[in-house]
DNA sequence: CCTTTGTGTTTCACACAATGAAACACAATT
DNA sequence: AATTGTGTTTCATTGTGTGAAACACAAAGG
């Protein structure tokens, strides 16, 4: 019954220790210490490593520890079949012909989002939706979706923040949230934008935990509260697809 | 005179070994054994630790290594101000809006390159440029400045590819290789596209090694040579400047 | 057929590298 | 000044990672 892997010990705390900053937030010695269950000066001899090699880096006024420009280096070479915002690019343009609407694929910052990938409508009148952009996590459907299916810990830590708006009530949104989860998908009408309409669900990676939002976007006079009904299974399913074709 | 650096040996090691992989071709074990000069069972074990986190898997036909699902799940909580794709954006915009075309950025991924930014012309007739198709690395300016200024070592790799097309001159293309490294940027008239053309430079980052390509490409008559060799100066500066941006 | 040469895998005794407790140095609290 | 929180450094101990060597398998080649 023995399982018999012979890993080494100390790579496999590093790479927890970097897996740590999938949390979105910036880390601080300790709170990684207490993540993992290592001491610290233990963490901190892998801290010293890492940021050697440039994995992590620490933001010189906070002293926090994020993320480093070597890791972009990596992804940029993620192999062919294999980067999500590349093999999923089929399925989201499948989506959008289908629907005829601008298809975007979110995931969390901290506390915002950042559209990592879309395929625009080809109607006339349309979302513009350029790749990259950084926007609020409090206000529209993906935003929604990203914080409802968030690991619960997570949620806490977003919606604890005193950066949250306060003309969002609290007990409010929980209900939302509890709704967005029965149903499985989100909705938002000229929430952030106005004129504009959005359909999202989440996409899990295969250990169930979430990876990103997908969603569709359109002028609200398309996109009804009764036509987007209609779209959520058909969102709902690609998304459920699109996380199949991780790993 | 001794740097009394406190480090994991392991820890630094298996980084070393993830760092192979923007070598950008899936590597058997001996080679990333040869490449960091450890030995084989030291690389087999890593490995083994590095598979089992996530950050690698295995071809199941080749049984050869590449980058695996949580380097991808890493680049996508980079944080704020660290994702190029990001911090360029506005970069990219400034010089669309110099030159009024579409601009992008590539990264090479094997004997293809990737485009994993771009921001449209906004003229009315314009090259459409989605983000994160993948392109042949034979043709293009991008493609030629990808080659020209790569490692020399990798260089030999993808001109000693089987798969390259034999209508190309291996000897003219060294050629107009040195010429693109002595100008400090690449063009392209209607090699991939009909009607297309493009100019090209090099994004080093902070160790000088190429890190993309940025460029911009419209159509041919707008693009003729003598507009491209005025272009190619304000591309190289927005190069050079997007290079310093890193880390 | 038996070599040879190339993979990747497993084993194992040994040495030293990674460990964690404790002590230290700061700040920012109180 | 005392307290609590950071992060950093030191150092004895031991248990972990190491690399040589042996093993398994496949492909190539005589």
């Amino acid at each position: 019954m023995e399982e018999q892997k012979s890993n080494v010990r100390a790579v496999e705390r590093a790479l927890d220790i970097l897996l740590c900053f999938t949390a979105g937030t910036d880390l601080a010695m300790t709170e990684i210490a207490d993540r993992v269950g290592l001491h610290k000066s233990t963490v901190h001899r892998m801290l010293a490593t890492l940021e050697d090699k440039g994995f992590i880096t620490r933001d010189r006024v906070t002293d926090r520890y994020r993320l480093g420009m070597r890791v972009w280096e990596l992804s940029a070479h993620l192999s062919n079949n294999d980067d999500p915002a590349i093999i999923w690019l089929p399925e989201m343009e499948r989506l959008r012909d289908m629907l005829g609407e601008t298809v975007s694929l979110y995931v969390r910052d901290g506390k915002e989002r950042i559209r990592i990938q879309a395929v625009q409508s080809n109607q006339a009148v349309r979302r513009v939706a350029p790749v990259g952009v950084r926007l609020p996590l409090y206000v529209g459907a993906s935003s929604k979706v990203l914080i409802a299916f968030a690991d619960s810990q997570e949620r806490e830590a977003i919606m604890a923040d005193a950066s949250w708006p306060s003309s969002i009530d609290a007990g409010l949104f929980r209900e939302q949230l509890e709704d967005i989860r029965r149903n499985g998908y989100a909705t938002s009408i000229e929430e952030r934008e106005p004129g504009a309409a959005a359909v999202a669900a989440p996409i899990f990676n295969r250990s169930g935990r979430l990876a990103a939002a997908l969603s569709i976007s359109g002028p609200a006079n398309r996109l009804t509260r009764e036509i987007m009904k209609e779209h959520a299974p058909v969102i709902m399913n690609s998304a459920r697809l699109m996380g199949t074709m991780l790993k």
